[in-house]
DNA sequence: TTGACAGTTGAACATATATTCATATATAAT
DNA sequence: ATTATATATGAATATATGTTCAACTGTCAA
């Protein structure tokens, strides 16, 4: 009867390796915190805001514009943009103009065409 | 009868910047790799993998063990990982070592952190 | 050649999520 | 006050996706 039998289907071929890489695991509040970060980067839409966000503010009609998609759509995702930090904005009169909140954006796209290019 | 009514349903509030935005879009196949890429670290499991191969390769029997899951689901997954370009691995008998294949990961998984820390 | 084991893969299921539609809110103008 | 406009939002629908399960391949050892 393995060890690890309660923990996966497995058996454990390098036991030190596991135990050595399991220590230096992080909790899981990070991971969970990391991949929701991503996750928001992983969407056509959303970057394509990001990317026109990242030229001038702009309001959602505009954006709406750019994208060529309903006000609401866009509405709803900037929302989402907004609830993790990664645009905020500032109310004139009837107008909401979006803007980035987030100085990391502009390098994590950087690094991702990096990655594009990497791959041909 | 507006100008943009076949495009979407908004009325064009700063022509200009829409314009000035629009002329300086990159094509859509660079969003849709940009999103892709991103798509790929949005999971917990896959940045959990790739935390894990950033100590050390391992096989799948190993990384099914680190994250306390099936071997099948970590296999999925490693698949995902590999076709796009994050992973690569070598055979040796019977198992199959999993490394990182792209220098990317460690900075993107940086500024991830950054991020992170910037939203507190 | 038979059995055991590492890994892969397709199908099924459950869950997550993007867009649409209808409606609501807020502000400005008449 | 009433109307028009900019945006937000909840519900619904359609699609995407992660895990499980079962079956399969390939390799080693007896």
């Amino acid at each position: 009867m393995s060890k690890n039998e309660f923990i996966c289907d497995c058996n454990v071929i390098h036991q030190d390796i596991v135990d050595k890489t399991l220590k230096n695991m992080p909790d899981s509040d990070l991971f969970n915190k990391l991949a929701e970060f991503f996750k928001i980067l992983g969407d056509t839409t959303r970057v394509r805001i990001l990317f026109a966000l990242d030229q001038n503010e702009m309001c959602v009609c505009d954006i709406a514009n750019v994208l060529g998609m309903s006000k609401s759509s866009i509405s709803h995702q900037l929302g989402t943009l907004r609830r993790s930090g990664i645009v905020k904005c500032r109310k004139v009169g009837k107008e909401v103009f979006y803007m980035l909140d987030d100085e990391h954006i502009q390098k994590v796209f950087e690094i991702g065409v990096e990655h594009i290019e990497h791959r041909k």
